[in-house]
DNA sequence: CATGCAAACTGAACTAGACCAAAAAACCAT
DNA sequence: ATGGTTTTTTGGTCTAGTTCAGTTTGCATG
């Protein structure tokens, strides 16, 4: 980054100020130093040593400050690569149904996918659970990372009934949508899907997925897809790094 | 606690284990410290120091680690009071339509809620367009903070209609459900609603209210509700602790 | 017995460094 | 140019403290 100010005099210590405001105050100093030099989404900011320098405080502090703007989603990381400015939130309908490539496209981003992993194992308590059928039987298992725009945003765990969809896995897993290779390939539409929300931090194979550090926080959807016999085909885990998405949502109450 | 027990050597600083795991088995370790001595759910953790003194290490790793458990959502702050341990989850499904009160002791816990403000006031940009009016117009603001078990989870900013619900303001809108206010007394009923859904962090006066510190995690939800004609009749804005609630939803998809 | 005040405790925030390993950049030889 | 190697940069993690302000608590006073 060209022509940063040097602090002549530390702005965040100034002694009218009440301590338990300078948190709050270099973070927006900090906030206030990207915005002006007008990074572009997915610019890389300076380094933290830099920063650091031109905020004239300590690396901790200086993270800390990050890591708020990172809880915020105006800012996100990744592993031992720097901090990078969010682009704008995906909007994601979770009723709409569509397909990840579409709902990107849609709104005039760039969406690819990666298969990471396509195999037969055997259910989880979890996925069985989930599926209804007993521990241990057979499920294909389908592990994805998708981008937008070329940022690793979406690390998606699959988990199908292998009497649902006999030989599945010799299909394109990356190209194509799963939904839609339900139904065109084996009649079967989803009609009915379940979804739970939570956020959690990142496990270790979905970390690296996303070239993010474990322990990062995400918003977790779990979706149960039902077909139009309101049989359980398919179950996913969907890890999304939280500043990549804002979920929309519109229903009649059941009340 | 009584009797915990006293790191005679460092379990963390074995030669044989390599730097970037250790941040890991910090936490993994402190986790198990605090299961082994069975604390119960909203029980308050020894202080940082007394922690820091048993694990051998330093305030701030130790605050590092306790702040990753945070985000797993196992352990929680209240400012300046302390950690503790959180309970359960909340299962919220978003369409089941169930008052708060109602949704909380279905799940045998008990829910209390404070009334903070409630106001005419003019509508702001956003209100204003969530609601399909000019920006300015008066509406009623209503702000109550809800509890789960004592436990403050829930800041929540309602925005309603004027000339939907005129004198609203005079009921008791600590004790009653809004939408039940709205069925009884305004013939009014939600048949349609909208969410969009994100995580960020806590403002000064959510997190004043919610005990937590500023620049907290939290989950956004924010709601519109059309009554049976489809008009917008009010909004709300609420802000859950993130490790407060499990959202659950089951629908038809729209395509 | 309740109330109010002062002391002790505790979390919040900060200082000033250090070491390591992964990533990026520079360099060199083919 | 190109591919591989070395150097430098950088984020990740850690040590060892300090200062400050809000909470809690216990003691003394009315």
């Amino acid at each position: 980054m060209p022509s940063m100010p040097a602090a002549s005099t530390n702005p965040l210590r100034s002694s009218d100020m009440p301590a338990s405001q300078q948190a709050h105050d270099l973070r927006m100093t900090l906030w206030e130093l990207l915005t002006q030099h007008a990074l572009r989404p997915g610019e890389r900011l300076p380094s933290e040593r830099q920063l650091m320098e031109y905020l004239n405080t300590t690396r901790i502090t200086l993270r800390e400050a990050l890591s708020q703007l990172e809880a915020e989603g105006r800012i996100y990381r990744e592993s031992r690569r720097g901090w990078f400015l969010s682009p704008p939130r995906l909007r994601y309908d979770l009723l709409a149904g569509l397909p990840f490539h579409e709902m990107v496209e849609s709104q005039r981003r760039h969406a690819t996918t990666e298969l990471l992993e396509a195999s037969e194992t055997a259910a989880s308590t979890t996925v069985a659970r989930r599926l209804g059928m007993a521990e241990g039987t057979p499920v294909y298992r389908i592990v994805r990372a998708r981008s937008i725009d070329g940022r690793r945003v979406l690390y998606v765990e699959h988990h199908l009934r292998v009497d649902c969809f006999p030989d599945i896995l010799a299909f394109d897993l990356a190209a194509c949508s799963l939904t839609e290779l339900y139904r065109r390939e084996y009649a079967i539409r989803v009609s009915r899907v379940s979804f739970e929300l939570g956020s959690t931090v990142l496990g270790h194979q979905a970390a690296a997925a996303l070239y993010a550090a474990p322990g990062s926080p995400v918003q977790r959807i779990t979706r149960i897809n039902h077909d139009q016999n309101g049989r359980m085909v398919d179950c996913d885990d969907e890890y999304w790094r939280h500043d990549a998405i804002e979920l929309t949502l519109s229903a009649a109450p059941q009340s």
